[in-house]
DNA sequence: CGCCAGGGCCATA
DNA sequence: TATGGCCATGGC
């Protein structure tokens, strides 16, 4: 089983993923940490409560209270008012500009992303590549579960599956961002507790036969 | 009613 | 490095 196959695997069965869902690369920002532990569906709610305002001027000059009110449904709203108004702060470094960033080494944004309040690995991937379009590829429970099922060599901590996904496909940011999304789909629909894998398009070379 | 979702921080050993 | 407690809403 190769990592190539996988992805046209799912590619076939779920076609173009089209993510990250995100009018602006700021929004894809805020939906990020946003999303953290939290059900996607809360974050849209969230994010909508800004209306068309949902730009990091006007989050920047929101009170902490104010702030919190408007995200509450996306959960431990007090930790991501002060994790949105850092990442925000990171931002604004760039003028607010994703032309800006890109302009700037992966690696060292990457790292500033690092040191951001609650901008972990995860976080910091998927802003790198859904908001900015940088070749970064983003690891998360799906890929993680995904990884313990079939049989690869991915290892176990986040960087070093994340270094196994990079070396084993081509440098390709659209190959990154569907491939993500498409474990993340197939998780959703498929390989979440549930006994081997009814429809699962994977289930052929699942050794455990059992996901998540 | 309990479980958990597209994590991350912090304390502890 | 590697656990464990904590954060919190909403859908099922």
């Amino acid at each position: 089983m190769v990592l190539a196959q996988i992805y046209d695997t799912l590619f076939s069965r779920y076609g173009n993923p089209h993510w990250w869902p995100g009018e602006t690369p700021y929004e894809i920002i805020v939906g990020a940490v946003l999303t953290q532990n939290c059900a996607w569906r809360n974050v849209e709610k969230a994010i909508a409560n800004f209306g068309n305002n949902l730009t990091p001027e006007f989050v920047l000059c929101l009170d902490h209270a104010v702030l919190v009110d408007k995200i509450r449904p996306a959960g431990f709203f007090n930790q991501k008012a002060v994790y949105l108004k850092a990442v925000t702060a990171w931002f604004g470094k760039y003028g607010f500009d994703a032309d800006t960033v890109k302009r700037e080494p992966l690696g060292k944004l990457r790292a500033e992303l690092l040191s951001t309040k609650g901008v972990g690995r995860e976080t910091a991937d998927s802003i790198l590549l859904y908001a900015f379009g940088l070749p970064t590829f983003v690891i998360d429970a799906y890929t993680v579960r995904l990884c313990g099922r079939l049989p690869l060599e991915a290892g176990k901590g986040y960087d070093e599956i994340k270094a196994y996904f990079e070396s084993n496909l081509p440098k390709s940011v659209e190959v990154y961002n569907n491939f993500h999304a498409l474990i993340v789909i197939n998780g959703k629909e498929h390989c979440r507790k549930k006994p081997l894998c009814g429809g699962c398009p994977l289930a052929d070379g699942c050794e455990k036969r059992i996901c998540g």
